[in-house]
RNA sequence: GCGGGUGUAGUUCAAUGGUAGAACACUAGCCUUCCAAGCUAGAUACGUGGGUUCGAUUCCCAUCACCCGCUCCA
């Protein structure tokens, strides 16, 4: 087996339904990626199997479906109106880009330009011929901020004071939900929220297919806990990512830590978990210590309390939180790359073969009648029964060699073939795509060994 | 956002200043009793917009998208 190409990756998914270029007809949208039938699918699994993992099996966590659309006001508290942009110049020389807080910190480190306005760091750059570490020469833009966040407008006018943004993050949506979750569902600490929702980014980078898009889908887990149990679930929620990816068919050799030196400011400690895609290591999971920091902001902005009272040592207090983020697009990816398999096969042909773990193939059984003008009608009496529980395929199309294969391609585990033993004994052959082995069960059997194979 | 590269069918490739051809894939029919077979027929492409020209897929410009590098990355 070789590893998959991205070029091929994005060319499989193109051709077979999986994830389209946004907008294509119009000529795309840079970053912008739809995912088709069978990608769509694939998604909904992941989610299911994140649910099930982290809603389901844990106990005291409870699932949110916050808005997209927040009170401005949260991204004051949150810090992601004053810090989620970056100020940025190029070198009019050799054209390097540059934010112009490191260029001052890295001219004397005894200056924190995070107090600094834009005017004043442009002022400081020019007076102190603050050079490019570059080319060394001292010939700057203006500085120019890029906000992270996408705003709108609110309402029909197009007044500044209606502004409103589409979320960069869903957390925010879980801590001021956080009094409405702990009174409804009678939680006691420590209890999590999670959420499945899409985020919004104005980044200006381009980024290897759907590893980096300005629209992104993250599977967010927040765990409150009290102060001083904080480091304990941080350490928790860093091996529990491992086990879900595990879970989800991820090798562990071609998964990692990344512990972070450098923080966000909202987080006291931070720690990646980066798959091997082919374009080197990258973040498919998050986990922050987000300390009280953002309990205590939404507290000082909106005037509730976010106090927790534990009955038992009678103590009143903000919880910690501990954050653990999925991006949901980039598993999707990184399953993808994992099982996508281009085997050659004993008489030397090729087969695509998508070799994902039943609970997550898009399609779990492909039904064939051998011969379409004598056993299509019995087939699709199979069909009919199956799909009653499970995603299903029906294919009469070519002869049947072709008709394995293209179940094969999208990954669908199990095939059953209708033949005259069908007809006459109600038999049907039953082919697993992994192991290629064959095997006969009745009609009435078959469902029952389908459901046992896909699991939950 | 900067620098470089690329852009012809679903995919991989051709040809051409006089509007495009193949292979595989796809569709229909025939054939076919278990892993992409065969026969016949068919649908499908010059990223977009300008300019030069009698005429542009081809030359020029712009734009859009993708790839590589930089930058950035909660």
């Amino acid at each position: 087996m070789k590893e998959i190409s991205m070029d091929k990756l994005v060319a499989y998914c193109n051709q077979y339904g999986f994830i389209f270029q946004g907008s294509e007809i119009y000529g795309g949208l840079a970053n912008t990626w739809d995912y088709g039938p069978l990608g769509a699918r694939l998604k909904n699994n992941i989610k299911d199997a994140w649910r099930y993992y982290f809603i389901q099996k844990r106990d005291n966590s409870f699932e949110l479906d916050s808005d997209i659309f927040m009170n401005p006001t949260v991204w004051e508290a949150s810090g992601h109106l004053s810090s989620f942009s970056d100020p940025l110049l190029d070198c009019k020389e050799c054209k390097t880009r540059h934010r112009a807080d490191n260029l001052i910190e890295e001219f004397d480190n005894s200056i924190s330009a995070d107090t600094m306005t834009q005017e004043e760091m442009v002022a400081f750059i020019n007076q102190h011929k603050v050079s490019c570490p570059k080319c060394g020469k001292s010939n700057f833009t203006d500085i120019r901020q890029f906000n992270l966040m996408f705003a709108t407008q609110r309402g029909v006018t197009m007044d500044s004071a209606n502004t409103i943004y589409l979320r960069p993050e869903n957390a925010q949506g879980e801590y001021v939900n956080f009094l409405n979750v702990q009174r409804t569902m009678r939680a006691k600490l420590p209890f999590s929220i999670g959420q499945i929702g899409k985020a919004f980014r104005n980044e200006i980078t381009p980024g290897n297919f759907t590893f980096r898009t300005i629209e992104f889908e993250q599977m967010e887990y927040q765990t409150f806990c009290k102060k001083g149990d904080d480091e304990e679930w941080y350490e928790y929620f860093r091996k529990y990512g491992i086990e879900f990816f595990k879970y989800l068919g991820l090798p562990e050799e071609k998964l990692r830590y990344h512990d972070h030196e450098k923080l966000a400011h909202y987080a006291k400690a931070a720690c990646d978990i980066e798959y091997l895609f082919p374009f080197g290591w990258g973040e498919i999971n998050g986990t922050h210590n987000r300390t009280d920091f953002d309990l205590s902001r939404h507290q000082e902005y909106s005037g509730r309390s976010m106090e927790y009272f534990d009955e038992q040592t009678k103590e009143k207090y903000i919880p910690y939180i501990i954050e653990s983020t999925y991006g949901l697009d980039r598993i999707v990816l990184a399953v993808l790359f994992e099982t996508l398999e281009e085997e050659v096969l004993q008489d030397g042909t090729v087969r695509t073969v998508l070799r994902i773990n039943p609970f997550l193939a898009p399609i779990k059984v492909n039904v064939l009648p051998l011969v379409k003008k004598k056993h299509g009608e019995k087939a699709r009496e199979i069909y009919a029964m199956l799909k009653c529980k499970y995603m299903v395929n029906y294919d009469d199309t070519g002869n049947i060699g072709k008709r394995y294969r293209r179940g094969d391609a999208i990954g669908i585990p199990f095939t059953v073939t209708v033949d005259d033993n069908t007809l006459e004994n109600e038999i049907v052959t039953v082919r697993d795509r992994d192991t290629m082995e064959q095997i006969n069960l009745s009609v009435d059997e078959l469902e029952e060994y389908i459901r046992k194979k896909v699991g939950r």
